[in-house]
DNA sequence: ATGTCCGCGCGACGCGGA
């Protein structure tokens, strides 16, 4: 068995104790971080290694950022950056093999305002994004691609559709986009496990949206065909947004069978 | 429109980004 976990920090060197208490309590064997908001010398490597974990990650000054930690054996970084995607100055992708697993994960552009150049920059990741991720399933490996999607995918994956429909995260570009990539064969791993279910990831820092339940789930686990059969579970750690000093994002988790 | 948290540059607050 094989447990693999996401989670957008929301910075790092603020969350470090969360993070390392969230290592500690829930013990996945594979974790992907986003929005390290930290460069690459500043990444915490030690306490990381004190946790268990190797680590590879792809840090940028201020903004971005995504890790990949293993505590099953060292990550072989495969990518850095989204394939073909090099003129990209933004840290949101970095893709390791663990264990004969692939692992991809992104922070995808969240895109606001929209329309305008950010909601551009989205839609051109996005595209660029789904050429790899075709070529990916076309080795016909066990891969995976998660982290902040940044995109909403139903109405059922948002507690007020309407207050959204505007909103880069919701509108029916980066849907059409994220269900573009769901159509080459990659399965929605939580959506999977749980078709009728509200499940959120996120829940934003203002007006107690986490008291209020007023979530999104924009945080995904995208499995190939040879992984799909393997996925045995999956969950949201709801409990670490409640947390002192925690993420705006929950951490979210898989687990795969063993060949 | 509101609200909150993060990192930064500056010089202990204001700003961009989310």
């Amino acid at each position: 068995m094989m447990k693999i976990a996401t989670y957008n920090v929301n910075g790092i060197t603020a969350r470090l104790p969360v993070l390392l208490r969230w290592l500690e309590e829930t013990a996945p064997d594979v974790a992907c971080l986003q929005e390290l908001k930290a460069p690459q010398e500043k990444f915490p490597l030690e306490a990381i290694e004190n946790a268990g974990y190797k680590a590879i990650w792809h840090g940028q000054k201020s903004w971005n950022g995504v890790a990949i930690l293993s505590r099953i054996g060292e990550p072989t970084e495969r990518h850095r950056g989204v394939p073909d995607n090099d003129e990209d100055e933004q840290s949101r992708y970095i893709e390791a093999e663990i264990n004969d697993v692939i692992v991809g994960c992104l922070y995808l552009p969240n895109g606001n305002p929209a329309p305008g150049p950010k909601f551009d920059y989205k839609l051109r990741w996005m595209d660029i994004f789904t050429r790899h991720a075709a070529a990916l399933l076309k080795e016909e490996k066990p891969a995976l691609l998660t982290g902040d999607y940044n995109v909403i995918p139903t109405e059922k994956d948002v507690y007020k559709p309407e207050r959204w429909v505007e909103d880069a995260l919701f509108r029916p570009e980066s849907r059409e986009a994220f269900h573009k990539i769901l159509e080459q064969g990659w399965t929605d791993a939580l959506r999977k496990l749980n078709p009728d279910d509200t499940i959120y990831t996120y829940w934003d820092y203002f007006r107690n949206a986490f008291g209020r339940n007023a979530g999104l789930r924009i945080d995904h686990f995208l499995l190939s065909p040879p992984l799909k059969k393997r996925l045995t579970a999956g969950g949201v750690d709801k409990q670490v947004r409640g947390w002192e000093k925690t993420s705006d994002h929950a951490p979210v988790w898989i687990e795969l069978a063993d060949k």
